[in-house]
DNA sequence: TCAAAAGTGTTCGCTATACACCCATGG
DNA sequence: CCATGGGTGTATAGCGAACACTTTTGA
């Protein structure tokens, strides 16, 4: 395919062999308190207009592709500096129907309350993940995907609480980790396993999280996590 | 860059933005019964030319990247559908100093033996781990990666069988888990949790791998590691 | 005073780990 | 007959999983 339908002063770039359009696409994961959710974005034009999708563009020349990725949660999000991950490039040649587009995919993982403001743009919405329709292009692959590597990437490092608030209760981390893994712990258990970890440490704070009894906060130990990283070793769930 | 160094007849494909090149590069594993083995090629041409550097090319317009990455494969080794991941792309804007190049890097696992034959090309040679010199472009830096998502690969899916021929003997499942992941295990301990896990199957033969006693030869169980990935289950090393 | 949520143990069985014994073979 | 390598076992400690008791609070 010969780039696309523009008159030929537009074409200032020119290649001896055809070259693919690279974008990045973005799944950009949060937690509610029960559920993941994900941020989609509402397509304005052909072709899959309509359809929802994840925010992605190009890949611009002077920047790399997790800059570009960096670049596409802060214009969706506000964010700075979020957690992202790559986890796969999807490069099937038709998953594009103008073109041949190349995708380097990352998901990123964000605290909501940090974000609340910039979703009340209305073609872009959160979504839990039983929720989500059909998406544009291929990305119900793209999610899938994801979803399965952020499964496998949490039991070799605590990205968990890139989810969660600075102060959180054990019964919500508890949540996050059954909402991603989708599987049911057994609190006392859960409890008594975070605890051997050693990666929580637990405040004088509580907070009523119900109005039956009030329940400790935690933050997270990123200095015994650095410890522990170092001696090599694995998070079990 | 518009393009590289070509006469204006020769650059027929036009695009309204600059794109980048797309490649795939294949670190190809294999296993020498002691160590992990890698194959480099020596680059004929600059940049880098007598470097070594990782077996690559471009991505076909009509080609997925993992056809690629397969086709490249072929072309080195000689073998069709051997196991082969993509695990990271690459796209550091100046990782190649003509143009604008993004490499989506696979790694793949080959059996020593069946592609013994294919690498009499003086331009191709097989390095031990501890032996690979310097490389080309980035390479250092993606062979460090495989080998990290190589790690992490196998606690999740007995992918070390791809290294082995159909008959080996349970010290040479050892020694390659041992090179994978830079560990020793018990002799007896590594046979019982094999023993427990039912990956293996003991055959009748014997081989003599040292002149003092036999050694029972052993296949991979493949339907038994079906049956387990239903239940989901996890690889200890 | 009772139901519901949360803090904190206890017990049991399995598995990782450390370690031991026996057998076969070549020198 | 002994050194070496390989097959197979056993004891212990620690963790995962199932399960219990207590406390606090609002209704």
């Amino acid at each position: 395919m010969e780039g696309t339908n523009h008159s030929d002063e537009e074409l200032r770039y020119h290649y001896k062999y055809p070259h693919p359009s690279v974008t990045t696409d973005c799944v950009i994961f949060s937690f509610d308190g029960t559920k993941l959710r994900v941020l989609l974005v509402q397509r304005g034009i052909e072709p899959f207009k309509g359809f929802w999708a994840f925010p992605g563009g190009f890949v611009k020349m002077e920047e790399s592709a997790e800059e570009g990725a960096l670049r596409e949660l802060q214009e969706e999000t506000g964010l700075r500096g979020a957690y992202i991950k790559q986890f796969h490039t999807f490069s099937a040649p038709n998953r594009d129907p103008r073109e041949r587009v190349i995708t380097i995919a990352y998901y990123a993982l964000v605290k909501l309350q940090e974000v609340k403001g910039a979703d009340d743009a209305a073609d872009a919405r959160w979504y839990a993940l039983d929720e989500v329709p059909s998406l544009a292009f291929d990305h119900d692959l793209i999610l899938r995907t994801a979803l399965k590597e952020l499964r496998k990437q949490i039991h070799f490092e605590p990205i968990g609480f890139e989810l969660l608030p600075e102060k959180f209760t054990i019964k919500e981390l508890q949540n996050l980790y059954e909402a991603i893994l989708d599987v049911n712990f057994d609190r006392r258990n859960f409890y008594n396993k975070m605890k051997r970890l050693g990666l929580l440490v637990q405040l004088d704070e509580t907070v009523m999280p119900t109005p039956k009894k009030e329940a400790y906060l935690f933050k997270f130990n990123a200095a015994k996590y650095e410890e522990l990283k170092q001696k090599g070793f694995r998070l079990e769930f």
